[in-house]
DNA sequence: TCTCAGGCACTAT
DNA sequence: ATAGTGCCTGAG
């Protein structure tokens, strides 16, 4: 399948760490998971080429990809200092994605104090050991083959034995996923409908989840459930907010970004943390 | 050996 | 309300 974009760069966008579910394997070419179905998917240009196991439908990629939106528009609605513009720059075509609510979810609970390719390399293991297999795919181009899971269902991680949380390196954020688990289940929360909520109410109901706290339920907000205007200020952000709003209290600055950002703060924070890391 | 990495929960004021 | 501390793990 092949799906024309503009100003989207693949590589910028599943670099910039907010998805820790693919794997590149060679340039500008990547394998990962959309709704149960593999995916491998290279750019060329303005060419995105997808093969898929079972075949995907092209509206899933371009939603996942936020590739229907108006890219110009939003950045020219936080182009507003001089450190955004310079991440624009360097990284035209960096978007923010639409992952799967449940996976986002126990992806950053995951990310509490840790780092990028530990984060993949729990994520793939919690797959592995409790997910399901898809069908290989194989690639034409490149020499191997590629074995794919799924993301483990709720009730998976709520059962898992503490062997395989530990052999998936998660530490003690272990006990979060299956308390969250465990409360998702027993309150019957339905993540896929939180994005009708209020993004207040969302909120609320994702820092109730242990080891789900401020910065987390953001990222949540922002990069599964299509609330644009959610900042989530990691160490790096909190730098550069700081320099600009001196003398403003951390509680005021959700509200001065949104103003600032014109309802796109999340945006601004994605280039400005892709500055920060050089990805 | 030691510190630190995209936080959070818990406890003590 | 707000500050301080421990936590799994492994890379540098």
């Amino acid at each position: 399948m092949l799906i024309k974009t503009k100003q989207f760069s693949l590589q910028y966008t599943l670099d910039s760490g907010q998805c820790f579910s693919w794997t590149k394997i060679a340039d500008n070419t990547y394998v990962g998971v959309i709704n149960r179905h593999g995916v491998k998917i290279r750019q060329d240009g303005n060419n995105l080429y997808i093969e898929s196991s079972p075949e995907i439908d092209k509206e899933t990629i371009i939603k996942y990809f936020n590739l229907n939106i108006n890219y110009d528009e939003i950045i020219k609605k936080i182009s507003k200092d001089t450190v955004i513009k310079s991440g624009i720059d360097k990284y035209r075509g960096l978007r923010i994605i639409n992952q799967d609510e449940y996976e986002c979810t126990f992806a950053y609970i995951i990310s509490s104090c840790n780092n990028v390719p530990k984060i993949k390399a729990s994520y793939r293991l919690l797959s592995l050991y409790l997910g399901d297999k898809i069908e290989d795919l194989n690639f034409k181009d490149i020499p191997h083959k590629y074995s794919l899971y799924t993301f483990p269902n709720i009730k998976k991680l709520e059962s898992a034995n503490d062997i395989i949380l530990k052999d998936a390196k998660l530490g003690f954020r272990a006990k979060y996923i299956k308390n969250t688990a465990k409360k998702i289940l027993d309150e019957n929360i339905d993540l896929y409908n939180l994005h009708n909520l209020d993004p207040k109410d969302a909120y609320n109901i994702l820092i109730s989840f242990q080891g789900v706290g401020d910065k987390i339920a953001k990222c949540i907000l922002l990069y599964s459930m299509g609330v644009n205007s959610a900042f989530p200020m990691d160490t790096w952000i909190l730098k550069h907010v700081k320099s600009i709003y001196k003398n403003y209290k951390l509680t005021e600055i959700q509200d001065i970004v949104n103003n600032l950002y014109d309802g796109y703060a999340g945006w601004a924070q994605l280039y400005i943390y892709a500055l920060a890391r050089k990805i």
